[in-house]
DNA sequence: GCTTGACCTGGAGTGCACTCTATCACCTAG
DNA sequence: CTAGGTGATAGAGTGCACTCCAGGTCAAGC
């Protein structure tokens, strides 16, 4: 795969993969003749994780970390635990809060409904 | 109340409440003989709605937008249900999507704790 | 052989949402 | 009456995470 069809794939723009290789979240791809890069298809699972991680709100600096980690192999494996494990209940308090949000929203949006109909179609 | 308690109750910081005034987030609050800014109670539960709105993404034009029609009055409620109703699907999703990353993180770290004990603790 | 389009680099620029600085005013306690 | 704490302002600065630009290489199709 070429960078443009990974970009494709994933979401993630052909800036942000070369960025992201240039700050170590990506290992550095092999290159072909021409010097382009060529990824194998385990980047794309790689991705989704970061993605993830991300959405979790985990700052790009940890990413890093977490990819750093995981290049050095098994004996990071304690550690990458411990990172995640630092993220885990804030995302569990956050999975809360948000669906909390979405009751709050969803009462609001049903009170707006209600006084339209009192109302009429306001405007 | 004055900005410090404000602050100290919501959890935003002085800079910020001056700051969400400025750009319109805050109505301009009520002053004292000293030039102080001065909020009821009500600001309290504004507040901690704008915070919501920030929690599910937001961003800050829109919450300034909400803001802006909220002081319009009624006239506003169905161009604030459409606004608010913008947010609420991508929401919906983010809460499966984020309840789904909190599994993923669990097994990870799941997996993680085996590989520790085959390993012996690692390190 | 020349155009097109996807790729390359280093480095500058962007947008968001604060966050802080410098400098000043006011009030209360010691 | 002075020191400390809280308040005020305008405007500069920060950190994050991209995002874009200039100027170039390279391979394939017409």
């Amino acid at each position: 795969m070429m960078i443009g069809e990974v970009a494709e794939k994933t979401g993630f723009s052909v800036h942000t993969l070369r960025y992201y290789e240039k700050i170590g979240l990506l290992p550095e791809a092999l290159r072909d003749a021409g010097g382009r890069r060529v990824y194998g298809p385990d980047v794309l699972v790689w991705l989704e994780f970061v993605e993830r991680l991300k959405q979790i709100g985990m700052p790009i600096r940890d990413r890093v970390r977490y990819a750093e980690m995981r290049a050095l192999g098994d004996s990071t494996i304690s550690e990458r635990r411990e990172l995640l494990w630092t993220y885990r209940d804030d995302l569990a308090k956050r999975v809360v809060s948000l669906s909390e949000t979405l009751d709050v929203l969803d009462a609001k949006i049903a009170t707006y409904d209600t006084a339209a109909k009192c109302n009429g179609a306001s405007r």
